[in-house]
DNA sequence: TCCTGCAATGAAATAGTATTACATCTGCAA
DNA sequence: TTGCAGATGTAATACTATTTCATTGCAGGA
């Protein structure tokens, strides 16, 4: 890997300084990559620990905004959408794409695609998982004799947090 | 309803010229929204059967191109976007997240939301209805204290037309 | 050591998608 | 006719994503 302006010394000072839970859930990305043969580092790995900060999910360009002040220099478009993509092909990040925005995976290492519950109120977003809705989604569409190879679900709505108590 | 330069007669000479399978599909569209109190005019109309006549989904700056190509004279996104999203709220339009465009429901009238198989090599979208996934899908999102109210579930793959035969 | 190729990154430009804010018009009704 | 509501017109801008090509640093082989 080639990295000339974003060096190892800077990256690594950059993650220092994030919370102490998001350091964790960088190291545990980190290792899962190395037990897959594949390696999180460089931009990927920054992009990576912001989303991972990030308590919902983040455009793009709010991205390039951060890294930029964070590296003290403008980054480009495509630096950042191209972490993002090898994000995507690790199954680290999810594409939202109902928003045009990124979040991290909750369960990294599922081969299944996301379920999102993205909240209308405060912008958070939960993963679900359950086997039945793919099977039955896989089943649907062969059935249509479509195969398929990937899907989106998203569902929009109140969490829980965010849900009106009744008066009484 | 005010037409000052798309004109009901301009609309309907348009509208005369398309395939009579779209125009039955718009005749039937139209009666739809009078049975449920809406009407189905005026620049919605023209987007409604232009996407209709397409048998794919279509962006919306194509829409604005052809439509534009149709009436003469240039129609700005607004203007379109406004007719998008009226379709939308009638459910005869159905926006394809993952895409950034657009395609007719199939099943207008239903109450819930679409799941659209969309072939990643012809482009073209079916629409699939299953009340499991429906159900299945609202009691997971409530077990996690999560109350939907609307969902996007998008399928890419390929379609029937487009599956490879296998030789033998 | 030098060369060569690969993979990640840098940068400029442009393409594509969507919204904001405000002006205008038509038909209808008070 | 006056005023209103709703649809439309228009300019400008915001937001999202990709194309294209140049550059860098490292690994491995001659």
């Amino acid at each position: 890997m080639a990295t000339r302006l974003l060096q190892p010394a800077v990256l690594d000072a950059i993650i220092g300084k994030l919370p102490p839970l998001t350091v964790a859930a960088v190291e545990r990305a980190k290792r899962h990559c190395i037990e897959h043969g594949a390696e999180l580092a460089g931009m990927a790995l920054l992009v990576f620990a912001l989303l991972t900060k990030a308590t919902r999910p983040t455009g793009a360009y709010d991205l390039i905004d951060d890294i930029s002040r964070l590296v003290g220099r403008p980054i480009t478009p495509p630096t950042v959408y191209r972490a993002i993509e090898a994000l995507i092909a690790l199954k680290l990040v999810a594409r939202l794409a109902s928003r045009n925005a990124f979040v991290v995976c909750s369960h990294p290492g599922h081969r299944h695609d996301c379920v999102l519950l993205v909240c209308d109120r405060c912008g958070r977003t939960a993963e679900l998982e359950d086997l039945r809705l793919d099977k039955l989604i896989l089943e649907d569409a062969r059935r249509s004799g479509f195969e398929p190879r990937h899907r989106t679900l998203e569902v929009e709505g109140t969490c829980h947090d965010c849900k009106p108590v009744v008066a009484g």
